[in-house]
RNA sequence: GGUCCCAUCGUCUAGAGGCCCAGGACGCGGCCCUCUCAAGGCCAAAACACGGGUUCGAAUCCCGUUGGGACCGCCA
């Protein structure tokens, strides 16, 4: 039988880390079975469902590669089945109308809850004369017994029945419920093995229940540990950034966040780096764990500039082009984006950082921090920037080892150490005082570029270099 | 309140009875390298929640305690 799962989101909000590590486990434990991995989109809920919702979370799936096999299947467009379905357990008598009006419902929840006792429905309709012409809910009928079902994540799981309240099939206004939904597409779509958020261990029996009920196979359960804030509680915003695209703007790389997703519950032996086949080469259930996760944002930065580091040049530049777009720089002409990439990406987090560490290479006119020049564009270098600048010319090519052995002439000839120059041609060429290597990034510039700032660094150099007090020369 | 789930360094985890006075990774601290900042290298601190069993032997199995979490909707 071929494995076939599923990611049912309900569009009421943007794919979230957490839904994200559900949807990847889900698409890893197909792609490893060679089997196929289903999307299906659970928008019953009228009321909540936005297309808004719905976009997000399918560009979430794209951003982050999860490619789904079939689908995407509409809960809302399947209404027909789900009450078909409803029709024939109340034929079966194995489900029954209920009068109760919610409002009722609401306060015998709120009474019970205060009164410390749980808060089920009594099934009081259940032997309730019709009440023609009043609107009803059918709810199933839930038999005695216990039911037991072996986790394949968590091992086996038994719940009594008694447990269990006889639940909504179908609102008074006919439409479906969840739980209805779910067995009913699940059974239709020939879902193998259902793997979600352990939140959906305590529906599982009533799944079971009615998997039986409707004569449909059961499928396997996998409930993924939940995956929690920094105070232990459930991920939320207030633990910041859960929006999955909200890590796309942030600079991440949708893979650094599937590799950090994916060791997040699982793990393979001592292994932290995963490529996306890698991950489904390795990926197995039994190597999920038990116990809920802590979401560690160091630890996906640290991911993220291990990406950075090793994604070749020409992948990242058109990403950084889009980060650079949002600083008001256009650079998707510029030659000089994969040197400079290279030069960035030891120091870059993020590619927000790198367009931001990058500006100066692109901007017209750099201005000098104050500190930065007042310590650094000095009198006393003014002659070494001017015999740099005329070496600098006649270098060709304009190569990294090039550069180097002009400055190597001028610090010869100068008596000067790397850093007594090296910092002042810092500043002038971007300003300020932390830069990437000075001769990659000199060769990266270009000649041009780098000869221009020099020489405009002489001038104002002269102007700024008055000596400090008490250091007269 | 009831039911269910969970429990190894701050965090993610390895560990499927002896290989473990517990290994890796992030982060933190130190040192080295060094033209700044990084990166890199090396070193260090840091955990089997507790109590009972079972066993020649337990982080690993069982029970209890404690602590955390989830669920208890005509939401999904």
């Amino acid at each position: 039988m071929t494995v076939r799962t599923r990611f049912a989101p309900s569009p009421t909000g943007y794919l979230h880390i957490g839904g994200a590590r559900t949807a990847l486990f889900n698409y890893l434990f197909a792609r490893h079975n060679r089997g196929q991995f289903v999307l299906r989109i659970e928008d019953t809920d009228a009321a909540r469902s936005t297309g808004e919702s719905l976009n997000a979370i399918l560009e979430g799936m794209l951003w982050l590669d999860l490619k789904w096999d079939e689908g995407p299947y509409y809960q809302s467009k399947r209404l027909g089945l789900y009450r078909e379905a409803a029709a024939q357990l109340l034929e079966k008598n194995l489900a029954y109308r209920c009068w109760c009006a919610p409002e009722e419902l609401e306060e015998r929840r709120k009474l019970a809850l205060k009164e410390n006792r749980p808060p089920r429905y009594d099934g009081r309709c259940r032997t309730r004369p019709a009440q023609p012409a009043q609107p009803f809910a059918v709810r199933f009928r839930v038999p005695p017994g216990k039911t037991f079902f072996n986790d394949m994540i968590k091992g086996g799981i038994s719940f009594e029945h008694a447990e269990l309240e006889d639940l909504v099939l179908l609102r008074s206004d006919s439409t479906p419920t969840y739980n209805l939904c779910v067995v009913v597409d699940d059974a239709a779509m020939r879902i193998t093995h259902v793997i979600r958020g352990d939140d959906h261990i305590a529906n599982t029996p009533k799944q079971i229940l009615l998997y039986e009920a409707l004569g449909g196979t059961v499928p396997s359960f996998a409930h993924l540990p939940m995956i929690l804030g920094s105070d232990k509680t459930r991920l939320s915003k207030r633990h910041g950034a859960t929006s999955v695209m909200a890590y796309k703007e942030m600079g991440y790389l949708p893979h650094a966040l599937v590799n950090y997703l994916a060791r997040l519950g699982w793990s393979s032996g001592d292994e932290e780096i995963f490529g996306m086949n890698e991950l489904i080469e390795k990926f197995s259930l039994e190597n999920v764990g038990k116990s809920s996760g802590v979401f560690n944002p160091e630890k996906l930065l640290w991911l993220n500039h291990h990406y950075i580091k090793t994604t070749p040049a020409g992948e990242l530049k058109p990403l950084l082009l889009q980060h650079l777009k949002t600083l008001g720089v256009d650079a998707a002409r510029d030659e000089r984006c994969e040197a400079i990439i290279s030069t960035l990406r030891e120091r870059a987090k993020t590619l927000k950082e790198m367009a931001e560490a990058s500006l100066f290479y692109f901007r017209e006119k750099i201005s000098y921090e104050e500190k930065a020049a007042k310590k650094f564009l000095t009198h006393e270098i003014l002659e070494p920037l001017k015999l740099l600048s005329k070496k600098l010319k006649k270098v060709e090519p304009f190569s990294e080892d090039n550069v180097k052995k002009a400055f190597d002439e001028v610090l010869e000839e100068t008596g000067l150490k790397l850093g007594e120059l090296a910092q002042p041609v810092r500043v002038a060429l971007t300003g300020g005082t932390v830069s990437p290597g000075i001769f990659e990034m000199i060769a990266a510039l270009g000649k041009e570029k780098t000869i221009e700032r020099i020489e405009e660094s002489l001038t104002p150099a002269a102007a700024w270099s008055s000596p400090r007090p008490g250091k007269e020369e």
